[in-house]
DNA sequence: AAAAAAGTCGTGTGCGCACACGCAAATATA
DNA sequence: TATATTTGCGTGTGCGCACACGACTTTTTT
């Protein structure tokens, strides 16, 4: 290491400037008590130089602990896919441990707005250097959003972009593209005239952004696309009613008998595959989302026909990355990041699913 | 920072056995010069109190520089490919380059063993602490290999797996699976019954063993597929022949009415779909590898239907860290690294091809 | 003019670790 | 028994940086 190296110290420019180590320190640290012509040699000396601070000992000198927040919907039955992300944010909390920097997960209930609110008060309270959240719930992502833009943390968006803000990044898929390229898939392979479904299941009635976003690409590709007039069935399935989805199918495919694919734009798709299966359907394509493991299983069993990925373990890895760039190492990091839209069939799962 | 943060330090673990920092370094790093009976006892309380050694303090106070040596054909215009992993090992240089480490990059002639040759003699001579090279010379690459572990160089292959030797990590695809999944897609689409052209075009008559298994799995995927009765017709075009490939291409698609699809098994795909474009066979299925630019233009044409991608870039990148983790933060890495499959169309290729 | 305050700047210490050095006890050699 | 040699271990220093402390100079206040 040293000058020799071709690295330039602190030392070597209070050297060549005819200063103190301190002084120099002090410049860099814009902390003030140095008389303005020596700062001005300093600065040009450094740019001469072209010193770039040592991260290594920079991180190991420092006393400050970074402390980011994370704040995601709580994994269970219903949602699965919660567990990814948080995979990928452990795994930077492991890899940027050593940096001075600890990540605290918080959880909320997914569906419960106020479940959300409670759990931001009690991170705000733990004052975080940052915070990385999924804003699924717009109102209190709002007010929360305001809050921290009051206190100047910074804030990244994990897999819905809010679209309003000063969040340093965003997070996520391209819903409506990857509505695209479903759509593209199934176009391929169905004949013209076919019926496609287009099934929407959800918890309650809630149906979110996202999943609107992906259905609408999914149905404009077929619009835009000159060779191609199929019809759409467009149905909301209620998950808390404990006779669904069954129900609504079986009424569906026995008034519709020429639906030859179905659509589902989350990642529910395995009740579908589930049906299908038993009603001896599986010649009908069926596309849905995430590599859930009920999902990857009825891909493996022929059922399913493609999967559209998001790889939300890079998403929640990236995401405190982007924190940590922006604060401790003082990068630049790209605001809008979309993740790349994977398409599985079951030749490729292998590859995609670790 | 300290053991109040739950991070626990040489001293902390010197403390509790009773000994010095000197003696808990010294069984750390299996240096000798302590009792057995000593040595145990550190050992148990290391384990006990979940000691991991501080990466950062580390890399700070170690004086070694590690430099790593990477080999790799050099990029032009028959093969732009090559490029894209050299992105990802500057990548990886830049990520590690405060760890004291640095990567020299040296290219070789693809198509020239005795380029291959020359150059890991020149690499040899560095005394690199570790090498990344790509294999594609399978007796020159087997010398090579001979040679490093005589001086115990710890080695990566890149793209093709040489199969023996004691390589540390192999980063490539699973080439006979990619030809797998895309049969698979072809055959969702075409009819039964269809002819199916693998054209593999080559700089000379060298068809490498990764076209090879390429095709194989193709093959195979519908020969184990009842469903799909196709026909296949299967040539090499030279491409060090000018008239090449417009000569043979239209030779067989003047004598086969019937191709409904095409299967390139390499990059050179766009060579093929400037031949259906110019013919106006547009409708037929084009498929074929790796996201270079002009592929990537065909595919936005939508004269190619898909190209299967492999994230060399990745390769590249995660080649350069298997050594860095092996040798400088001694973690275990995987031998056997398959990349993904990448399937992809004109509706999401804006997010692989960055 | 003396005292207080403010403005500048150098020095020293520690972050956690690697490694050289040297001391003491145990063992070997004479 | 005296003298080498080996074995086992503690101490000290430095990696590049951040930051506290204190010293010295200049300016302001009384």
């Amino acid at each position: 290491m040293g000058i020799e190296n071709g690295k330039i110290r602190i030392k070597d420019v209070a050297k060549k400037a005819g200063v103190s180590t301190g002084t120099v320190d002090r410049v860099l640290h814009n902390r003030g008590e140095v008389k303005e012509e020596t700062r001005k040699k300093v600065i040009d000396i450094i740019r001469e130089m072209g010193y770039t601070p040592n991260l290594i000992a920079k991180s190991l000198a420092s006393k400050k602990l970074y402390r980011f927040a994370v704040i995601i919907p709580d994994a269970n039955n219903y949602t699965p896919y919660w567990e990814k992300p948080l995979q990928g944010v452990l795994k930077a909390a492991e890899e940027i441990k050593d940096f001075n920097s600890i990540v605290d997960v918080h959880k909320f209930k997914g569906s419960d707005e106020n479940s959300f609110r409670k759990v931001y008060a009690e991170v705000l309270k733990c004052n975080p250097d940052g915070v990385v959240f999924n804003p699924k719930h717009k109102k209190a992502s709002l007010d929360f959003v305001k809050l921290m833009d009051e206190e100047r943390i910074p804030y990244v968006y994990l897999d819905v972009d809010l679209a309003s803000g000063n969040n340093i990044a965003f997070f996520g898929q391209n819903a409506r593209q990857s509505g695209q390229a479903a759509a593209r898939l199934i176009s391929n392979i169905i004949p013209n005239g076919s019926e496609i479904l287009i099934a929407k299941l959800a918890g309650k009635k809630l149906v979110s952004h996202h999943i609107t976003l992906r259905e609408k690409g999914f149905i404009d590709f077929f619009k835009n696309s000159n060779n191609c007039d199929c019809k759409f069935k467009s149905i909301d399935i209620d998950l808390s009613i404990n006779t669904e989805p069954s129900l609504s199918l079986k009424k569906i495919f026995g008034e519709h008998h020429n639906i030859k694919a179905v659509f589902v734009p989350n990642s529910r798709v395995y009740r579908v595959a589930a049906f299908l299966k038993e009603n001896n359907l599986q010649r009908t394509i069926c596309l849905g989302y995430d590599l859930i493991q009920p999902n990857v299983e009825y891909l493996n069993l022929g059922v399913i026909d493609f999967l559209i990925g998001q790889k939300p373990e890079d998403q929640g890895f990236n995401s405190i990355m982007a924190l940590f760039n922006h604060l401790v190492l003082q990068k630049k990091v790209n605001k809008l990041n979309y993740s790349q839209i994977d398409i599985i069939i079951k030749e490729n799962i292998a590859y995609y699913n670790l």
